[in-house]
DNA sequence: ACACTCAAATACCTTCGGTATCCGAGTTAA
DNA sequence: TTAACTCGGATACCGAAGGTATTTGAGTGT
């Protein structure tokens, strides 16, 4: 035993990987996965390439822990949105900031399509995994959508999940357009969801 | 002058490009844009890695003048299939096999967004280059929606060139969403298009 | 016939993901 | 207390890939 012990081992790898994590973070959103070199990580965590490999086995696992964090608090953060009190207008208008704020954010988009697209060509579990976390949006996004429909007494054009596919699909396909194409307008989404919801 | 003039050497370096653009095209629709090597194109062609720069500047530009090859022929194929004749049911359905065949092909979609995803990142120039290519491709939709609203009679609840936005979008992720998940139903774009068009 | 051009080949550079090995602080058992 | 051991992280290295510099040799103009 020491005479002041410090962080205990455990403690301190859970620490370098969290600094890693969130520089990992930093750096893909800025620069996109295959921009984002692993030595260029360890750097600017202060650690080296060995550190990063001591705690994920390849630049894949890194990259969908990232994921899987900024993803958890953009599904949250819609649910949160949508599910709150206020009339439907009010909703739409606190979904809409939702998306400008997400859709709109080139990195964010950029690097998920970027690492989807990566992981469907490079590895069929890692595609079978993407592909999962897709399932969950549209499954999350079918909820809402019904929920938002029986709130407001309406009957939907289409079977929940289909729109909620629709849904998705569109806000991927509008958010890569806009980051390709920084000029566009940004209200066909909440558009298009006015003409699905107010037949 | 020989004997026997064989090809010029204009003719032979024509030939070349040709040979490297059209197993470029087969190995980036096949692999994508990352996974496919200057070397592997060079050597399926039957040339070395030399060839292929001094045929193209960088792999950007042999990747660009493949999609522009196979975009040009996407683009005629779905004008050409919405400007026929026949009733407007008909058209649709000519319309659904094109997506099915355009859209449900992961080789093509998977390749436009990569490189898209790519430049975007990468060359502002080129960036910009790939905006235009879609601008271009909302103008021709944005056409062909006018064109089908006045055939039919019946008014857009939207300016056609924010359907055509949402349209295009709507078809680009829903072509990543299915390439990244095979399994998912075909209609979604057609069943959004009827909604759309058939109020 | 002879110099010259230039498409294509070859050799080599740098970068980056990944692996093998090493080091030394921290942990544990005697 | 101490000595063996564990293992997180550092370092050295490998192979692949985009790109560049240089060379070569068949075709071309004078």
């Amino acid at each position: 035993m020491a005479r002041e012990s410090g962080p205990t081992r455990a403690e301190r790898q859970a620490r370098t990987r969290e600094l890693l994590v969130a520089t990992a973070r930093r750096l893909f959103l800025r620069d996109g996965y295959h921009a984002t070199t692993l030595d260029r990580v360890a750097e600017a965590a202060g650690f080296s390439k060995g550190a990063v490999y001591s705690n994920f086995a390849t630049k894949d696992e890194l990259c969908q822990t990232v994921i899987d964090e900024v993803r958890a608090e953009q599904v949250g953060a819609v649910v949160e949105a949508i599910g709150g009190e206020g009339s439907p207008a009010d909703r739409l208008a606190v979904f809409d900031a939702w998306a400008e704020r997400t859709i709109g954010d080139p990195g964010w988009t950029l690097l998920e399509a970027e690492f989807a697209i990566h992981a469907t060509r490079r590895d069929p579990a890692l595609r079978a995994r993407v592909a999962e976390g897709g399932r969950h949006w549209v499954r999350a996004l079918a909820g809402l959508v019904e929920e938002e429909a029986r709130r407001r007494g309406t009957v939907l054009p289409l079977p929940p999940e289909e729109l909620a596919e629709a849904l998705l699909s569109l806000g991927i396909g509008l958010g890569l357009r806009r980051a390709v194409d920084p000029g566009l307008s940004p209200h066909a989404l909440t558009d298009v969801i006015r003409l699905v919801l107010q037949p």
